[in-house]
DNA sequence: TGCCCGGTCGTTTTT
DNA sequence: CGACCGGGCA
């Protein structure tokens, strides 16, 4: 946004000989080194806010301009809006181009229209999202008879999507099995997964996965079709490298055999997507990879102020697995970074409403300017609610996605059933809503008969005569249903949305909420009237080739994040990780505390790397702030309903902030910013240090002490400290049984043991002043 | 067949 | 604390 409104000297409908010089204007050396480099391969390592898009968008135009034709470019994101985002500024650098800007998922799924044939697929195909997936589970266990087990649908899913994710079918997953037992979860997984696999096939579906690891396949199984896309592609640009996965470095790897002009962009530092499978390796290794590959880097910042750079730097200079960059920038000072202390949640909602309806009255802000990121979705709320006191205007780019409603996936399960009737998920939604009398049993009998039969379950319920299980008068439901069902179609119907209102009509859909309240049906009345609008502008994009299916990926690949509005006149609340990308003149970052950011996951890990991502999180959300930011603790925080003593976040005794005390009216400043001298803050820093390489494991203890809350001097806690536990110590809990104590942190009130179970191999983290446990002896 | 209640579960991040 | 599943009852 910021920076980005460098003026376009070219005007509209130029002609290329003028551009070259207009290409490069305003950019830096190596921005402009990586916008000249044509062809082979190159590396953009773009630090934020360095200009990477204006890089990416610029030298897509110096390709075209050096005679490259447009529909050999092909330009890969990770995300909708930022593939919206690129095409927008493609555009406006070359009007009319039609250069193909995508998604990974959207680009896969044009292939597998076209080429999809020989691993299964007819072109019409629909794309499955999680809700569709867990369906499919839950069909599948009933299947096996395993649902007397009691077996975690979500975490199957979880499961299965990573086995796929890391390439292994369905096939070697459960040969790898025959060898060497597993897990017992896994053994169960076994069974499921190529069940799974089959029941997508059937059903002429693809879930996310899939998307990817069948065009995968695809090419490793047809070496001319490879060749015939890495030729048409002779320039690929992907964006995000750092966040690719195995299958997406396959694919990035199968396009740039013969044509190797491959030119990835992406920060190690902004790799946040591990957890899902996502590679740093790639982006490390992209020399290896690609030969005589190219290298530059963007170091310069033109996003930040100099303080909030400087330490978002000091952060991220603690990972140790990682490439040394050096971030710079010649902006102003600006303001430190504040790490404004609440007592609790809802003060810390309120303060935070406060602090922004302040800047608005008496800086001159605007709603839009702020951004507040949490770790997890669920502490939106607290903050929703603050902001709704303080009729502050707001957006959440989360909860419940637009798509993933009930009244809407209903709606598109009709959809998917008109184009596809062997969708069997679509048809078990929705063959009995609204409620028409065609029970569970009647179901059951049904997709009994047509698996046996070997038909979808349209053909089946057309055929109902014949399943002799069904009572007379599932079978006249049955052929009514079929009856509705024929009437719909979009060579009727005319548009998809004109589709969609025909359907609302006649299935008499708003029956579904009869029964409830008044409120909850009006907004689904609003839902789908949202829907069909929605249908109606895809109606209009489509004008020349409109089809069902095309609709339906839309939605189907379409995600909450993508209904973020820059310009809306609101506060904007969204994750940590859906920042990604944003940047905002003001960003409040919530929660700064042990076991929220880090994560208790990645704590508990104990694995490193998780630590070292959480770092990156942490760092990606600071660099999002041009001018402002703020960073929040609560002292005490509801967790599950009950509130808890917190413990400061580690990554705290790692940069430089001011201390301010939120609750008081106008925060009392603990230490005035701009200086250089080294504040309290650095002070205990320095103490941690000493402290650390005496080999003490003290991160939690200086954490707490700088939060403490006092203004005196506060040690680090010594093996005498007043304290009837001692790391080692054998405790019991009422709940967990006996177990031993790991880690000892914070004063008096604040003091926390953490504690290690013997059985079940679990560990806690508990507050001193108020926690069960009995002290049973030293090991 | 449908509704309601009770219990269980988990609880990070997403195309 | 809340969502969601499954079971049991009307």
């Amino acid at each position: 946004m910021s920076f980005e409104s460098f003026p376009t000297t070219a005007p509209p409908g130029h002609s290329s000989a003028t551009t070259v010089t207009n290409l490069l204007d305003g950019l830096t050396e190596p921005q402009q080194e990586a916008v000249e480099y044509f062809e082979g391969p190159l590396q953009i390592l773009a630090g934020p806010g360095s200009g990477k898009t204006r890089v990416i968008t610029r030298r897509i135009a110096r390709l075209v301009d050096r005679g490259v034709h447009p529909s050999s470019i092909l330009a890969i994101t990770f995300t909708n809006k930022a593939a919206r985002e690129m095409q927008e500024r493609v555009n406006q650098l070359l009007p009319e181009s039609r250069i193909w800007i995508s998604t990974f998922h959207r680009f896969c799924a044009s292939v597998l229209r076209r080429r999809g044939r020989s691993v299964g697929l007819e072109s019409n195909f629909v794309i499955f999202n999680k809700s569709d997936q867990l369906q499919v589970l839950r069909h599948v266990l009933n299947d096996l008879d395993m649902d007397a087990v009691r077996v975690p649908v979500a975490k199957l899913g979880a499961r299965i999507s990573h086995i796929k994710n890391t390439m292994v079918s369905s096939e070697e997953f459960t040969r790898s099995l025959e060898y060497e037992v597993g897990e017992p979860f896994d053994m169960i997984v076994a069974q499921v997964y190529p069940k799974y696999q089959e029941t997508l096939l059937a059903s002429n579906a693809v879930d996310f996965d899939d998307l990817l690891l069948h065009v995968v396949k695809l090419f490793q199984e047809n070496p001319a079709l490879r060749a015939e896309y890495d030729d048409r592609f002779r320039f690929l640009l992907v964006d995000e490298y750092q966040d690719t996965n195995v299958i997406q470095y396959q694919l990035v790897r199968s396009l740039g055999i013969d044509r190797p002009n491959v030119c990835v962009t992406g920060d190690p530092d902004q790799s946040i997507y591990a957890w899902r499978g996502a590679n740093i390796e790639n982006i490390l290794h992209f020399e290896r990879d690609f030969e005589h590959a190219k290298l530059v880097r963007l170091e310069q910042n033109f996003r930040s102020t100099a303080l909030i750079l400087q330490s978002a730097d000091q952060l991220i200079s603690h990972n140790r697995m990682r490439k040394a960059k050096s971030l710079t920038t010649d902006a102003e000072d600006g303001e430190a970074v504040q790490l404004l202390r609440f007592k609790d949640g809802r003060s810390e909602a309120d303060g935070i409403a406060e602090v922004i309806r302040k800047q608005c009255t008496e800086a001159g802000s605007k709603w839009r300017d702020f951004a507040i990121f949490y770790r997890v979705n669920s502490m939106s709320r607290e903050l929703e609610l603050a902001f709704t006191r303080h009729h502050i205007p707001f957006q959440v780019a989360a909860g419940l996605a637009f798509y993933d409603r009930t009244e809407i996936r209903d709606l598109l399960a009709y959809l998917r059933l008109i184009e596809n009737p062997v969708d069997t998920i679509a048809f078990a939604r929705v063959v009995n809503r609204p409620a028409r009398g065609i029970g569970k049993t009647s179901q059951n009998k049904l997709t009994a008969w047509a698996t046996e039969n070997g038909v979808g379950p349209m053909e089946a319920a057309r055929r109902a005569d014949r399943i002799t299980s069904l009572t007379k008068t599932a079978k006249i439901k049955l052929k009514a249903f079929v009856g509705i069902m024929d009437t719909f179609s979009l060579a009727n119907a005319g548009s998809v949305s004109d589709l969609l209102k025909k359907i609302v009509e006649k299935t008499a859909y708003s029956r579904t909420w009869s029964a409830a309240s008044s409120e909850q049906a009006i907004t689904k009345q609003a839902n789908v009237e949202e829907l069909v609008n929605a249908a109606a502008q895809y109606d209009e994009a489509n004008a020349d080739d409109p089809s069902i299916t095309g609709f339906l990926e839309t939605t189907a690949l379409a995600s909450d994040v993508d209904a973020v509005d820059a310009d809306a006149g609101k506060v904007t609340l969204m994750t940590i990780h859906a920042a990604k990308g944003l940047e905002f003149p003001s960003v409040v970052i919530v929660g700064l505390e042990h076991g929220l950011i880090p994560h208790e996951r990645s704590i508990k890990s104990n694995d490193p790397k998780q630590l070292e991502e959480e770092r990156r999180l942490l760092f990606v959300g600071m660099t999002r702030a041009m001018r402002n930011l703020y960073m929040t603790t609560a002292q005490v925080r509801a967790e599950r309903g009950t509130p808890r003593i917190t413990i400061p976040s580690t990554f705290l005794a790692e940069t430089t902030f001011d201390i301010i005390d939120g609750s008081k009216p106008d925060g009392t400043r603990k230490k005035s910013g701009t200086s250089s001298k080294p504040n309290k803050n650095q002070e205990l820093r320095n103490k941690l240090k000493a402290s650390l390489a005496a080999g003490n494991k003290p991160l939690l203890t200086t954490g707490a002490a700088l939060l403490s809350g006092s203004d005196e001097e506060v040690g680090l806690p010594d093996a005498g400290s007043a304290s009837t536990f001692a790391v080692g110590m054998r405790v019991r809990h009422p709940k967990y049984g006996m177990g031993t104590v790991t880690h000892i942190a914070g004063f008096a009130k604040r003091r926390t043991v953490e504690v290690e179970f013997t059985n079940g191999s679990r560990t806690e983290t508990f507050s001193v002043s108020h926690c069960p446990l009995q002290l049973i002896g030293v090991r």
